[in-house]
RNA sequence: GGCGAGGUAGCUCAGCCGGUUAGAGCGCAGCACUCAUAAUGCUGAGGUCGGGAGUUCAAGUCUCCCCCUCGCUACCA
C-alpha cells in the first residue's frame, strides 16, 4: 500500500440550513469521514469540505416567521450544524455556508461563462403568484383541493391522497399557504440552463466510471426520456444571489448550493496558501474530486452539476457516490414513534462512537438503504466493540501493568498470528477504499475473535500462577496487545476517539495505516483505562422517549403550517338545490382502523341505519381508531365511490381544520340516529 | 402505472462467473473458564434461501410469471 500520495478533495452534502442534523443526515457524513480518515491514514492528502446550504424560499420565509433576518437564522443553524458536526468527529478541513462572498463571486462565473457560450436561454412562463405576500409561490407553498379526488389539504404538484399530479393552477380554491390569499397567475421571464446542450457529454462521462452502476441505470432512464431545460433563476423577493445584470432575478438554490463545494474550497486555500485553487479545480486537474450524497439529490450531482462545471471550463467530478435512506426499526423515521433522532438528541444520551460503528458495520458501496435497528445496535455494540475489541486490551493489560512494570516483550512469541493479522492490512485497506465497510468490520471482527482464541487457547491467567513461567506471561500478553494495536489501527478511520485513548493507553505516536505491518517490542504502556462502556438500553429509551413528539409537529421542511389562523374566504354563493344534491347523514362509527402502509389515513366502517359503509379517512395525524369506535359523525353518502390505493372509499367524513394534529371531524348532538339526513 | 433495489436461520447480514451435507455475527440452549467492562472459549439447536413454473447432469445463484417490502418517478427536479 506504498502507494504516491493522492491529492483528494472530498464532499458531503451541504446539509439545508433550515432545520437540524438528524440520524439520517449522519449516515452521509460518517460514511465520508471514515473514507477521509481512512485516505489520510494511508498518508494521501484528503481535504474535506462542506458548508450549510442557506438560500431559498423556505429559509427566506422561515426567517419571517421568527421575525429575524435570514442572515440570522442561517448564522444560528450554522453555529449548530457545525457542533453536531464536530461532536460526531466528522473531520471537515473547511465548514462554509453558500452565503458567502466566494460562492457568490463562483456562481457569478460559472453563470457568465454559461451564458457566453450560449448556455443560458430567457423564457416568459406563467406561475402561481400571492398577492397579497407579493412573491412567486413554489408549489410546496400552495395548497387547496385534489382536482381529482377532492382531498383537502393537497400541496400544489400531487396529492398525498389519491397519487394523482398536476400543475398548481389546476388545484381547486387553492390558497396560499403563506398568506392565505387566492393565488393569481402571473407572467415573469425566468433563466433556464440548456441541459440538453451537454446530452453528448454526459452521456460519456457518466459511462466513464463516474457513478455507481445503480446510478448509470437510472441515468439511462433520464437520457431516454430526455434532458429538459433546468430553471435556474427565481423571482424577488427570494434569499439568494441576485443573477448579474437581471435586477429582481435571483439564482435558484440549487444554482449555488453545488457551487459551495468549490467555494468551502476555496475560503479554505486562503487560508492555506500552497494550496492552489485552479490545480484542484481547473479543467485539466490530475486531482481527484468526489461528492458523496444522497441517492435523492443524484439528478443534480450527476447532470446539472457536470454539466455546469464542464460549460464553464471546470473539472468534472472524480465520481459521485450514492448512498441509501435511513430507516429506524425497519420504518421511516417518525416523530410521533420517537425515531426522528436529532444528532443533539443522540448526543445528549449516548456515545457518537456507537453510532459510527453501527453505520460502518452495515454500510456498502450500494444505494440501498440502511437500517438502525436499536435492538441490534445495542447487542451489536456491546458485544463487537466491548465484548471483543476492548476486552483484549483489557484482559491482557492487567497483567503487563502489574508484574511488568507495563514492559512488553522483547520479541513476538507468536509472529505467525501477528503476520496474519499484518497482512490484513491490504484486503482491509482495498475494502476501505471501495466503501465496502461493512465487509471490513467483518473482517476485522474475525480477526478479534481469533485474538480471543489465542489468549484463551494460552491461558496467562494459569501460567501466572505456576512458577518459571513469567516469561511466557509476559509474552502472550505482549501478543494480545499487539494484535489488539492492530485491530485499533484498521478501526481508526471508525473510531478516532478509540484510537486515540488506544494511542494514549498503548504510549505510542498516533496510528498510521502501515504501522499495523510491524509490532511492538520492548515498549513501555500505560496503565488501563476502560476505553469503550456498553450501550445501556436506558439510555436509548430515553433517547426514544426524548424524540418522541406528542405534541403539534413542528414544521420542518418546506411549507411552514402558518395556515392555522387564516380563514378561507367564503366560497362563491349557490342555490338551495344545489347544495340538496349532496346527501349528508348521521353515521355511526362501529369500527376504526389503521391503514397499512397509508401515512394518513384511517380505514373507518360506518353505520348508517340501512347498511355500513368503508370510508378512508384521511384523519390519522389527529385521531386514534380507537378513540372514534362508537362515536356519532355526519358522512356524505352520495359522493362517487373512490378507488384509492389501499380499497374503495364509500363516501367521506366532514372535517376541518388546517391539517396535521388541529383536525376536527363533526359530532351531531345527542339524540341523533345514525341514518338520520342533514337538511 | 413505469423504473430501480430488495425478500436467505429469532435479529442484522455474506453468498463472485450456477457445482460437494447453504454461511457469519448477534440472540438462544448446554458445557468450560474466571485474566477481562457478567467479558471469553467450546458444543449445539435453528433455514423446503418469498411462491410457482422452466432451462440444466446440477439453481438462493439463470429465464418467465405471481406475491410482498422499500425507494424514485408519473412530463418535476
Amino acid at each position: 500500500m506504498s502507494n504516491d500520495p493522492r491529492q483528494i478533495l472530498v464532499t458531503s452534502a451541504l446539509p439545508y440550513a433550515n432545520g437540524s442534523i438528524h440520524l439520517g443526515h449522519l449516515v452521509e457524513y460518517i460514511q465520508t469521514d471514515i473514507w477521509v480518515r481512512y485516505q489520510r491514514m494511508q498518508g494521501h492528502e484528503a481535504i474535506y469540505v462542506c458548508a450549510d446550504d442557506a438560500h431559498g424560499t423556505p429559509i427566506m420565509l422561515r426567517a419571517q416567521q421568527e421575525g429575524i433576518t435570514p442572515e440570522a437564522l442561517i448564522e444560528r443553524t450554522g453555529h449548530e450544524h457545525r457542533a453536531d458536526f464536530a461532536d460526531f468527529q466528522i473531520a471537515f478541513d473547511n465548514y462554509h455556508s453558500t452565503h458567502s462572498p466566494e460562492n457568490r463571486a463562483l456562481a457569478e462565473t460559472i453563470y457568465h461563462r454559461l451564458n457566453e457560450a450560449g448556455h443560458i436561454h430567457r423564457r416568459t412562463i406563467k406561475q402561481a403568484y400571492d398577492p397579497i405576500k407579493e412573491m412567486f409561490l413554489p408549489d410546496r407553498f400552495i395548497k387547496g383541493e385534489c382536482p381529482r379526488c377532492g382531498a383537502a389539504d393537497q400541496y400544489g404538484d400531487s396529492c398525498e391522497v389519491c397519487g394523482a399530479t398536476y400543475a398548481p393552477t389546476e388545484l381547486k380554491n387553492a390558497v396560499s399557504a403563506i398568506s392565505g390569499a387566492t393565488p393569481i397567475e402571473k407572467e415573469s421571464e425566468h433563466y433556464f440552463f440548456a441541459l440538453g446542450d451537454f446530452e453528448a457529454m454526459l452521456r460519456k462521462w457518466t459511462r466513464g466510471e463516474h457513478t455507481q452502476s445503480e446510478i448509470a441505470n437510472k441515468l439511462d432512464e433520464w437520457f431516454e426520456t430526455g434532458l429538459q431545460d433546468w430553471d435556474i433563476s427565481r423571482d424577488a423577493p427570494y434569499f439568494g444571489f441576485e443573477i448579474p445584470d437581471a435586477p429582481g432575478k435571483y439564482f435558484y438554490v440549487w444554482l449555488d448550493a453545488p457551487i459551495g463545494y468549490m467555494a468551502s474550497f476555496k475560503h479554505y486555500c486562503d487560508t492555506h496558501p500552497w494550496l492552489d485553487f485552479d490545480a484542484w479545480w481547473g479543467k485539466d486537474s490530475k486531482h481527484e474530486l468526489y461528492h458523496f450524497i444522497g441517492k435523492d439529490i443524484a439528478y443534480f450531482h450527476t447532470l446539472f452539476w457536470p454539466a455546469m462545471l464542464h460549460g464553464s471550463d471546470f473539472r468534472t467530478p472524480t465520481a459521485v457516490f450514492c448512498h441509501g435512506f435511513l430507516t429506524v426499526n425497519g420504518q421511516k423515521m417518525s416523530k410521533s414513534r420517537g425515531t426522528f433522532i436529532t444528532a443533539r438528541a443522540y448526543l445528549q444520551h449516548l456515545n457518537p462512537a456507537y453510532l459510527r460503528y453501527y453505520y460502518a458495520a452495515k454500510l456498502g458501496n450500494g444505494i440501498e438503504d440502511i437500517d438502525l435497528n436499536l435492538e441490534d445496535f445495542l447487542q451489536r455494540v456491546n458485544s463487537d466493540l466491548v465484548g471483543k475489541v476492548v476486552n483484549i486490551a483489557s484482559r491482557c493489560a492487567g497483567f503487563i501493568n502489574k508484574k511488568y512494570d507495563g514492559r512488553l516483550s522483547d520479541t513476538v512469541a507468536d509472529p505467525g498470528l501477528f503476520d496474519t493479522f499484518a497482512a490484513a492490512r491490504e484486503p482491509i485497506a482495498a475494502l476501505f477504499e471501495n466503501r465496502e465497510y461493512s465487509h471490513a468490520v467483518r473482517e476485522i471482527m474475525a480477526l478479534a475473535d481469533q485474538a480471543n482464541q489465542y489468549i484463551d487457547a494460552h491461558k496467562p491467567w494459569v501460567l501466572a500462577k505456576q512458577a518459571g513461567k513469567e516469561q511466557e506471561v509476559q509474552d502472550v500478553c505482549s501478543v494480545g496487545l499487539n494484535l489488539f494495536r492492530v485491530l485499533v489501527t484498521y478501526l481508526k478511520p471508525i473510531l478516532p476517539m478509540l484510537a486515540e485513548e488506544s494511542e494514549q493507553f498503548l504510549n505510542i505516536e498516533p496510528l498510521r495505516w502501515e504501522d499495523a505491518a510491524t509490532a511492538l517490542t520492548a515498549h513501555t504502556i500505560n496503565t488501563f483505562k476502560p476505553l469503550m462502556t456498553r450501550v445501556e438500553k436506558d439510555h436509548i429509551d430515553a433517547m426514544v422517549e426524548a424524540s418522541r413528539e406528542n405534541l403539534q409537529p413542528a414544521p420542518d421542511t418546506g411549507a411552514p403550517a402558518a395556515t392555522a389562523c387564516n380563514i378561507e374566504p367564503v366560497a362563491e354563493m349557490i342555490e338551495f338545490d344545489d347544495f340538496a344534491r349532496v346527501d349528508l347523514r348521521i353515521a355511526r362509527i362501529v369500527k376504526a382502523e389503521h391503514v397499512k402502509g397509508a401515512d394518513k389515513l384511517l380505514q373507518l366502517t360506518l353505520d348508517i341505519g340501512t347498511e355500513t359503509r368503508n370510508v378512508f379517512a384521511g384523519i390519522k395525524s389527529a385521531y386514534a381508531p380507537e378513540d372514534l369506535e362508537g362515536k356519532l359523525t355526519v358522512m356524505v353518502v352520495n359522493l362517487q365511490p373512490r378507488k384509492m390505493r389501499f380499497g374503495v372509499s364509500e363516501g367521506m367524513v366532514l372535517a376541518a381544520g388546517p391539517g396535521g394534529k388541529d383536525l376536527w371531524i363533526l359530532h351531531p348532538d345527542d339524540g341523533a340516529e345514525p341514518g338520520m339526513r342533514i337538511k
